[in-house]
DNA sequence: CTTGAACCTCTAGTCGCTGTAGCTCCTATG
DNA sequence: CATAGGAGCTACAGCGACTAGAGGTTCAAG
């Protein structure tokens, strides 16, 4: 009926996604638990290429695999509103641009050090010096994780 | 001599580290191992406290640990060229150059997303929809980890 | 001398996979 | 029909850089 008849490989060629990665969000009940083969051995159908490819796509975005699994239990209902999934949206948004944002000081820095490094002796070197010496950097904020 | 007088949690407040990265970093081996008193208890000096500021501030400028292993043991021999902290240094730079340049790509697809969404319902969710159907996203290459 | 904050070791957990060892299964070819 | 080998299976270890907790000891102030 719902012709289940992808290998486990055939699904991670659909969804650019590798076999183990596929057996671990089986392991940890984001992906469910497929037909098995006489053998022993997943068998995948169409849902569960549209699930996976839902999965990977919000890896990409970045949503951590909690936040992936809350949208998918939303699209299960699709009659409620949709400000659950606008809220983790934007939140995700948020955390996108606040690492832009340190990484832009970051950036800023290392430059900074890089250019004053004239490539002599490790003696004069900005680079280890301002590893050293804090004060010697113009910002004091980079202190969240990169 | 070197009045090794400093209580872990003293580094700690010092440096602003925690003092469970701190015993860590002892045994990983990027701290030394420090004098102990009769009762056991590791007692710092002011050179625990210059190398452990320079191995955060490492961290805070996003360079990973192996990173700051090598700066570490280039800042031991102050008369060769810096040329490898360089080197390190540019690479490093380039490294958050190209996150910077991911998330700007993951920032535009989200914002897309968002405002298309008008809050109706789950059904009609373009948060959950362009989730679900990659051809719906402008990026195609938004693959290499966030 | 007592209290309690800070220290100690050791272990396990975080996140999101990835890799390996040592099997078994499935399918295509001879 | 036998066999080869690619693909599948489970189970467990490892990555990076910490972080948290249990359960015990030490230190310094009062």
């Amino acid at each position: 009926m719902m012709n289940d008849d992808f290998t486990i490989g055939r699904l991670a060629r659909e969804t650019a996604c590798k076999v183990q990665t596929i057996r671990y969000y089986e392991e940890i009940g984001l992906m469910p638990q497929p037909l098995r083969t006489a053998g022993n051995q997943r068998r995948y159908g169409p849902s569960h290429v549209a699930r996976l490819a839902f999965i990977r796509h919000g890896r990409e975005l970045g949503f951590p695999l909690d936040a992936i699994r809350q949208f998918l239990s939303l699209s299960d209902e699709p009659d409620r509103p949709c400000e659950a999934a606008d809220r983790m949206a934007r939140a995700q948004l948020q955390a996108v641009e606040s690492r832009i944002a340190r990484l832009q000081s970051l950036k800023v820095e290392l430059e900074r050090m890089i250019e004053q490094c004239k490539g002599g002796r490790i003696a004069e070197c900005r680079v280890i010096e301002v590893l050293a010496d804090h004060a010697e950097c113009l910002h004091e904020n980079h202190v969240e994780p990169v």
